[in-house]
Formats: C-alpha cells, sequence, structure tokens
RNA sequence: GCGGGAGUAGCUCAGGUGGUUAGAGCGCCAGAUUGUGGAUCUGGAUGUCGUGGGUUCGAGUCCCAUCUCUCGCCCCA
C-alpha cells in the first residue's frame, strides 16, 4: 500500500469525531448569534464562473479551477472555480435574484472555500467561512459598521475563545490622507502599510521608498498616522493634528468617530481604532475591521471585513453598497486545538451502549434499544457477543457514559452502569433517564 | 510561483566517520484460576528506513533526481 496515499494533503484539515463535534457546536453557535440578529441564510454554490472571481481581485493564482468542466476542450481556458471567499459569491447571487429579495438583504454563509496558498500556520487551502453580510440599494446606515463587529464579538464570547482585539478603521481616512499628501497609488500603499505589523516601520518606509518612490517626509506622515491608536475621540484628534486634509479624510474620521461611540454603548470592550488597519482586499471602501488573537498576536487574521460600495457593479449595471464580516471559523479553531485549548468532546453521541449479554438474547437487546431509542435517548447496541471486559473496553474508549445490562434470564431486572461512577443498579427502560 | 528545513513501525523519535536478522517509548492485540472498563504486570504483531536511479564487495547511513510535509515570501479568514 502507498502510505503517501494516507497522509494529511496540506492544507486540508480533517478532524476526528471528538473535534468535529466540538466544530459542529460552533457552527451551530454561531447560526444561532446570525439568527438572532435576523439575518438569513443562504448557501452558494461551491464553484463560480472565473471570471466573477478574479473582477474585484487580481488574485488568478489563487483560485482552484475545475478542470472536469473544461477538459473535452483542448487548449481551452478554465472557464469555473471553487471560490475562495463569500463575498463574492453572494455579490453574484444578489445580482442573479434582485427582483426576489428584499432589501437590505441580510444574510449569512457558513461554507466552505478554497484557496491556492501556500499553507502556513493558521493558513488553509480548504476552510469554513462564516460570513454576515448587508447589502442595499441605498446608502447602508452607518449603525450596521458597530453592528457587525458586535455580532461578531458576541459569537467569538459564546464561543469561549479566549481574548480578542478587534481592530477598526476606514479606509477613507487612509486614502483621504494619503491623497491630502499628494499621493495618488492609494490601493499601492495601503497594501505596504498593512504589512506594519509584520515588518516594522522602516520595513515599511523602505518598500514605500524602493516600490513606490514616496517623498522621505510623506513617508514620516504616513507612518505617524498609522501609529494612531486608541478608543475614544483623542484619534481623530491625533489624526487630524498631522495637518494633512482633505473631504475624503473629514468624512472617515467623521465615521470613525461614529463607529467608536456605538461600539462604545454595544460592545464596549475587546475593540481598539487603529489607523494602520488596511485590509488587502481592494474592494473595501470604508469601516475595516480585522479581529487577532490577544495571546498569538503573529497569528494571522482570524475575522476580517468591512464596507464596500460597489461589489456588484461589474456584473450590472447598478451600484449596490454593502457591508459584511467574516469569522474564520478553521483558522480559530485550528489553533485553539493546537495549543491545547480545547477540550475534545466525546468520541461519540452515544448515551447508552446495550450490552450483548451471553445468555441473553439479541432479540431483548434490540428491543431494549429500541425502547430507550423511542424516548429520545442515544443508544447504540454491541451487535456481537464478546466479553463483557470487551464491550465496556469499547464503551469507556468511546466516551459512553452508561451501559445497558438487559436481563440474563427472564423476570430479572435491567441493569445499567454509570461507567463514571461505576455504580450498577436495576432500571426500568420506559423510565430510565440519564443524568446530566 | 520563489527561497530555507525535513521524510526511519499507527504516533513521537534514536540509529558517531557506510558492514551481518533496523531499535525505544506511546499506542495496538492477547493473557494474568471460567460474565464487568479505566491501574499494574507478562507476552505478541508491525517497517520494501518517502520514491526512482547512481557510487560501492556492501547504503537507513554517500551522490543525483523526484514527490510529500514544514517554515518564510506573495496573498489572505
Amino acid at each position: 500500500m502507498d502510505k503517501q496515499k494516507l497522509k494529511p494533503i496540506s492544507g486540508f484539515p480533517e478532524w476526528l469525531p471528538e473535534f468535529r463535534l466540538i466544530e459542529q457546536r460552533w457552527i451551530d453557535t454561531i447560526r444561532q448569534v446570525f439568527e438572532s440578529y435576523g439575518y438569513a441564510s443562504i448557501e452558494t454554490r461551491a464553484v463560480e464562473p472565473v471570471d466573477v472571481l478574479l473582477k474585484q481581485g487580481d488574485t488568478d493564482k489563487e483560485i482552484y479551477a475545475i478542470g472536469r468542466l473544461f477538459e473535452d476542450r483542448p487548449d481551452a481556458k478554465p472557464e469555473y472555480a471553487l471560490h475562495y471567499d463569500m463575498t463574492v459569491p453572494l455579490a453574484r447571487f444578489v445580482a442573479a435574484h434582485l427582483n426576489d429579495l428584499v432589501f437590505p438583504v441580510k444574510r449569512y454563509q457558513i461554507q466552505k472555500a478554497w484557496r491556492g496558498e501556500r499553507p502556513q500556520e493558521g493558513r488553509f487551502r480548504e476552510f469554513y467561512q462564516c460570513d454576515i453580510d448587508v447589502i442595499d440599494r441605498r446608502e447602508i446606515p452607518l449603525h450596521f459598521d458597530a453592528e457587525m463587529p458586535a455580532i461578531m464579538t458576541e459569537v467569538l464570547d459564546r464561543l469561549q475563545v479566549g481574548a480578542v482585539v478587534t481592530k477598526v478603521n476606514n479606509r477613507k481616512i487612509l486614502e483621504g490622507f494619503y491623497r491630502g499628501l499628494g499621493i495618488e497609488q492609494a490601493n499601492e500603499v495601503i497594501r505596504i502599510v498593512d504589512k506594519l505589523d509584520k515588518i516594522g516601520a522602516s520595513g515599511v518606509a523602505r518598500l514605500l521608498t524602493d516600490e513606490l518612490a514616496v517623498p522621505a517626509d510623506r513617508i514620516a506622515k504616513i507612518l505617524a498616522l498609522a501609529e494612531i491608536k486608541g478608543r475614544d475621540d483623542s484619534v481623530i484628534g491625533r489624526a487630524k493634528a498631522l495637518g494633512v486634509s482633505s473631504p475624503l479624510l473629514d468624512q472617515g474620521l467623521d465615521e470613525l468617530a461614529f463607529v467608536l461611540r456605538e461600539l462604545g454603548t454595544q460592545v464596549g470592550r475587546g475593540y481598539v481604532a487603529d489607523l494602520s488597519v488596511a485590509r488587502g482586499l481592494a474592494y473595501y471602501t470604508g469601516t475595516v475591521y480585522e479581529a487577532k488573537f490577544v495571546d498569538w498576536p503573529d497569528y494571522p487574521t482570524i475575522c476580517g471585513g468591512g464596507r464596500y460600495d460597489n461589489l456588484v457593479g461589474s456584473l450590472i449595471n447598478q451600484r449596490l453598497p454593502g457591508i459584511g464580516i467574516s469569522i474564520g471559523l478553521t483558522r480559530i479553531f485550528a489553533k485553539l486545538v493546537k495549543e491545547g485549548r480545547l477540550k475534545p468532546g466525546r468520541k461519540a453521541p452515544t448515551d447508552v451502549l446495550v450490552a450483548l449479554v451471553p445468555g441473553n438474547d439479541y432479540a431483548t437487546a434490540k428491543a431494549t434499544a429500541r425502547t430507550l431509542r423511542e424516548r429520545g435517548i442515544r443508544t447504540e447496541q454491541y451487535h456481537e457477543e464478546r466479553k463483557l471486559d470487551q464491550q465496556l473496553r469499547y464503551a469507556a474508549a468511546k466516551g459512553i457514559r452508561y451501559v445497558w445490562f438487559p436481563p440474563a434470564t427472564a423476570g430479572a431486572p435491567h441493569e445499567v452502569k454509570d461507567l463514571d461512577s461505576g455504580k450498577q443498579g436495576p432500571a426500568d427502560p420506559r423510565d430510565w433517564r440519564p443524568s446530566l
């Protein structure tokens, strides 16, 4: 046998039952929170036309094209590819169903996404993303800019993922500031400033010089802006004090001030305005978010999102603004598993194992199991007449708490053993309940 | 896609300068006076030493290629 085939494929995580159980609980919780705010679920197909996926970003090398759908035409270019996020499919979905959707569209999507990047810690090629977005035909009220991180924070709290800090910024501040400095390549500057965490101020300065030939005095201003962090209006004051101005900058600062005030009352903790946050994605145009583990600042972003003015414009002749946020479920989950912060769940959902007792017939065991199951108790049968030693060991290994012994002789009582306490006693399958 | 590191039993790894039937721990299986687990003890199975080629009387150990994993870059949840 080729053992290579048994090895994991890098970037495509798989969990044992005891962790998958927890992942499913997480998904349940996320759904509940999303729905508690009135967001509706959709699921979009795994595949999108390549040109739809590539419209918004130039990430052509990151998508997985589908071979099957174009292989019959030699030297044809791939037509379809797996989606690499949920935002672009959402835009396509909304554009395709304009007449059937009620605006503002508020939807969530918990699905896998695929990216062809090189795996690293926290970076996968197949992963769950939990997206929540609002799309409207008119301007979206700024209140949503605060609701997004509020929902996200509530989710992370309920999942007990540990301390997380959500950094908030506004792209209008960055673009307006750079424009005020007379810099036209705002997106390029943003891309480089986004690396501040990673390569430091000197690294950013070097790239701005080498790649974009930004003059030193402006680099100083850019870095000064990026260093501003805080949770109250002083952030706005410090930005203004840098002496740069443009209408866009002022608008961005006003928006950020509003969002900060709202967050103060809605969330109250775990967030900070950080004017260095940019988000790589080019389509963001206003508020942007980025959440990180407090304990592992070098671990990649675990949630991200923001406001975009026009995501469907390339698909239809309308401008539909939106705002959304994405929770990197796999990224968060994998880290907590790796760090041992997540205790594995049970290896089986079973509440009761009905043993096959020598001397007892299979039919009785089967009837007992059915009775328990009909009463909502998750029950499995041991289908092989092996030594009780084996059967008990099986239950213990799978984390099944109760082992049920049907009567060995007619008229004798049923017995159930609690493996946690080791105690065993008579019980009636018609009214026995597992204790919680 | 580019650069660095690694690849020996299911898992974690040991195997000075090439030399007879390749090891440990954990796990697994079976027992410990005839039907009750998690402890302990005893015994047992398991590897074409990632793959292909080369050097050599002889290679897990040297050389080349290749694949995979891993770290960094790009990019991002």
